[in-house]
RNA sequence: GCGAAAGUGGCGGAAUUGGUAUACGCGCUAGACUUAGGAUCUAGUCCCGGAAACGGGUUGGGGGUUCGAGUCCCCCCUUUCGCACCA
């Protein structure tokens, strides 16, 4: 906003922030209902208030900001929220570390990284702003919590969790991170601990989420998804054991029940107790305490010999009646199907491995089609393939692919075995124990059991006055008096639950609470949820694939079959930006120094100039090495832009009349060509080229001005559209060059232009003569040249006479408008 | 091991449907202006031959389809990411 007269450099910093300013004091960005325009949701997944924004922040929000500006100029009411993720255990370290209560650690982060954020220029509507440490806010994710215990979508179980022994609390499986099984956040070795634990059931959304049509989401994301929640189909027999039990098993291969020839139990299973006989029970007992004092790093190390000890038992495999051993192996997981398995060593790997190593029957009943079956004894592998079944009772000799609902029909039929699905998802445990979280709203009382904390008593409000010592206890739980307090359904004394919630509880409805976050009826206010949901466009990190964005996907189908929500998705469409790496192409960490500060570069550069390098320098959905000399780049291309639309003017060159006219028409088609590729680039993500559309296109500008378009009025169109297709990327210079061009405030509320489709329309078209594939000559040609008189050009060219030789051409393939191609 | 994605100049990358490969930018080279410049401007910059005109080659490697392949198909190599005893 300085003086228009005087002819000046481009210096940023004296304008940029006063526009900022000007913007959010005259509410430029405000999103509010507006029947008139189509709604349009853009999210940018919210950060984490770790105290200071790096350049990856920049990274995820600016492109997605631009955007989100490019949809509002073409007059969606566009609403793009941004908010703090507030709670979590870093605020816990720093506490223990410095001293400072995790609270105010918080708000002091949020407070200085909003301010950085806003140095970006980006639209949001801070009004909207949520913090999901805000008793305001954290009140709904209690408030959520108890729609779903009383939906009987969340129960309490015990049941051995991952724990961190450095961080004391437990992980949830996928903080657990690693070949050797390592918490997320420290990286220590991950151990086993059994604690009564809070889950969602996930799982009985397994089916659904495994549905991704309607939605336009990267492959790459479905796919990651999908193999999370890895659904099999196979079949739960029932085995008897002989002290008459029932031993279930899940297997995907009920073709191959007939080469059962032993069962294993994972250690932790119920049945061991039973089933291990006197002068078995010692060595069972210490090989499954042994299972169990062992951290997952040694029990599932990759490549580790099979392990695994005779219980003693027998169980009768239902389709023969036949009496096999009944072993324990920490191969066999208690978290998945039943916990057990039948022992086919013929046809799984992993069963043969087993029995080689312990010397137990290896039974052939699937075998190649047209050789004799193999004995079992020969095998140096498992046969996996398909085959005729042999030894298998009344399905010998079928073919495997055909026996197996030949399998299934008998085993139902006898009513041993059920087909079923089984998933590799897991329920979400939500419990931590830890102090800087929502507190799970559940009140245990001796009479009543555990009853949630009724709505009207909501938020239950963490106490400040803790000791966050990292006992291993949750500081709750220390609290003198904060867990005391009464049963809300028998009024007796009672006690609170004193774990708190997993922060993606918080993150898995935080864009609900953007739409009204300060609404105190509900979670939102409905008629912002009809507005404006759902979410059209969902950007952040790959890194959510699975955790935050199966969370998200399963918490809005809870809810809408809780009646709280509608429709079957949350977020419409999904992307994912890459990394940006160190100039050394590591990851950048302080340990390396190969970290990027954005308000150094801001400083140095200005706002602008960091926001057209993050969308040019790289593919955004793929990320690149930083480079320090890059930026040098756009900041040329900002300051060049600058000097066109404030540099003295020569007088111009008066070209005459024909001639000039080429020129202007030159210029607006390629004007109008660069507005048609920067529309469709802003909207399809591809931020690189709009950013080296519009730096080809002041390459125009320059030579048509040199050329004496200056003060003409296709000149003028230019100036403006230029500053249009450029507001998006650079807010704070468009604005400025906009007002100096004496044009009304604000650049931002102008219409995105149109393409004028006759003005790009190409006069001449560059006739590309091929000889037999190879290029061999150009011709200018007119754009409605027509096949016939384009092949006479092509023939009487010399370069095609050359390259014939004296051949006749045998065949010419013309491509309207393009090309010609002689075939001699 | 299984799965996915990606390999284009010194670097980041462009090439909307199979139709001019290497746009744009960085870097580099030469020059202009300059006390100086990490400022600005001009010209050049995939490789080989050639003074040039021009010719030949080139999108990780090999094969194929096609008048024509960076783009489609098959095999291989490399890199990155995810999963990793899930019965």
């Amino acid at each position: 906003m300085s003086d228009a007269r005087t002819p000046d450099a481009y210096e940023p910093a004296s304008f940029e922030a006063a526009w900022r300013e000007r913007w959010e004091k005259d509410g430029l960005y405000d999103a509010d209902i507006d029947p008139r325009r189509e709604p349009y949701y853009a999210l940018t997944m919210l950060p984490y208030p770790s105290g200071d924004l790096h350049i990856g922040h920049w990274y995820a929000i600016v492109p997605a900001d631009a955007r989100a500006r490019y949809l509002r100029m073409r007059g969606y009411n566009v609403l793009f929220p941004m908010g703090f993720d507030a709670f979590g255990l870093p605020a816990e370290n720093a506490a223990i570390k410095r001293g400072i209560h995790p609270k105010e650690w918080t708000y002091a982060n949020i407070r200085h990284m909003r301010g950085q954020i806003k140095t970006m220029g980006p639209m949001f509507d801070w009004r909207r702003e949520i913090i999901s440490c805000d008793p305001e806010y954290y009140r709904w994710t209690q408030w959520f919590f108890a729609q779903l215990l009383r939906n009987d979508l969340a129960y309490r179980k015990s049941s051995p969790v991952d724990w961190c022994p450095s961080c004391n609390t437990t992980l949830a499986r996928e903080q657990v991170i690693g070949d050797d099984r390592r918490c997320e956040r420290c990286d220590t070795p991950v151990i086993k601990r059994e604690l009564d634990q809070w889950f969602f059931r996930t799982t009985s959304y397994a089916e659904e989420l495994l549905d991704f049509s309607g939605l336009d989401w990267p492959e790459r994301v479905q796919t990651l998804q999908s193999r999370w929640i890895g659904r099999s189909e196979g079949a739960h027999v029932t085995f008897r054991t002989e002290a008459g039990d029932d031993l279930e098993v899940f297997t995907t291969r009920p073709d191959t029940l007939w080469g059962v020839t032993f069962m294993v139990l994972a250690p932790e299973h119920p049945l061991v107790e039973t089933l291990t006989t006197d002068e078995r029970r010692a060595e069972v007992e210490a090989y499954v305490e042994e299972a169990t004092r062992q951290t997952d790093v040694q029990r599932e190390s990759a490549d580790r010999d099979k392990t695994g000890v005779f219980t003693g038992g027998y169980a009768i495999n239902p389709v023969n009646g036949e009496r096999v051993p009944v072993w324990i192996a920490d191969y066999v997981l208690v978290t998945y199907g039943s916990g057990a398995i039948m022992g086919v060593p013929a046809h799984d790997q992993r069963d043969f491995e087993f029995a080689r190593r312990f010397g137990l029957d290896v039974r052939v009943v699937i075998h190649p089609a047209g050789e004799a079956p193999p004995a079992g004894a020969e095998l140096t592998e498992a046969l996996v393939a398909k085959g005729v079944m042999c030894a298998s009772g009344p399905l010998t000799g079928v073919a495997s692919d055909q026996a197996m609902d030949q399998v299934l029909d008998h085993i139902e039929r006898e009513g041993f075995g059920r087909r079923a699905v089984t998933y590799r998802l897991r329920d979400w445990l939500i419990s931590r124990q830890r102090y800087w979280g929502a507190p799970i709203p559940v009140v245990y009382c001796p009479k009543c059991g555990p009853v949630p904390v009724p709505d009207d008593q909501l938020p239950v409000e963490l106490p400040e006055d803790v000791d966050w010592r990292p006992t291993g206890e949750s500081p709750l739980k220390l609290h003198p008096t904060w867990k005391h307090t009464t049963c809300p359904e028998c009024g007796e004394p009672a006690e609170r639950e004193t774990d708190t919630m997993d922060t993606f509880m918080c993150s898995s409805w935080y864009h609900l609470r953007y739409l009204s976050p300060h609404y105190d009826q509900g979670p939102f206010d409905p008629r912002e949820y009809e507005h404006w949901m759902p979410v059209g466009t969902y950007t952040g990190g790959i890194e959510h694939a699975t955790m935050h964005l199966i969370y998200t996907r399963f918490f809005h189908k809870a809810c809408r079959d809780m009646g709280i929500t509608r429709g079957d998705e949350p977020m419409l469409q999904l992307r994912n930006q890459g990394i940006i790496l160190g100039e050394d192409s590591e990851k950048m960490s302080k340990s390396r120094g190969n970290v990027v500060a954005p308000d150094e570069l801001v400083e140095r550069y200005g706002s602008d100039t960091v926001r057209a390098y993050l969308m040019f320098f790289a593919r955004w959905e793929q990320g690149a090495p930083w480079n320090s000399q890059g930026i040098e780049g756009t900041a040329r291309w900002l300051r060049r832009v600058w000097n066109l639309f404030t540099g003295e003017v020569g007088a111009p060159a008066k070209a005459d009349g024909s001639a000039e006219a080429a020129l202007l028409r030159h210029l607006r088609r390629k004007v109008h060509q660069a507005l048609a590729s920067v529309s469709h680039d802003y909207e399809h993500f591809e931020f690189n080229t709009v950013v080296s559309t519009l730096m080809e296109l002041l390459n125009e500008m320059y030579a048509a001005r040199e050329g004496g378009a200056a003060g003409t009025e296709a000149w003028d169109e230019a100036l403006r559209l230029y500053l249009a297709m450029m507001a998006p990327t650079a807010p704070h210079l468009a604005e400025e060059l906009w007002q100096r061009l004496g044009e009304a405030y604000s650049i931002h509320h102008r219409p995105w232009p149109e393409v004028d489709e006759a003005a790009a329309a190409e006069e001449e078209i560059t006739l590309v003569i091929q000889v037999n594939g190879k290029v061999r000559d150009k011709i200018q040609a007119p754009v409605d040249i027509d096949r016939q008189r384009a092949e006479e050009l092509a023939l009487a060219s010399e370069a095609v006479h050359k390259h014939l030789e004296g051949r006749p051409p045998r065949k010419v393939i013309y491509v309207p408008g393009r090309l010609i191609n002689v075939v001699g």
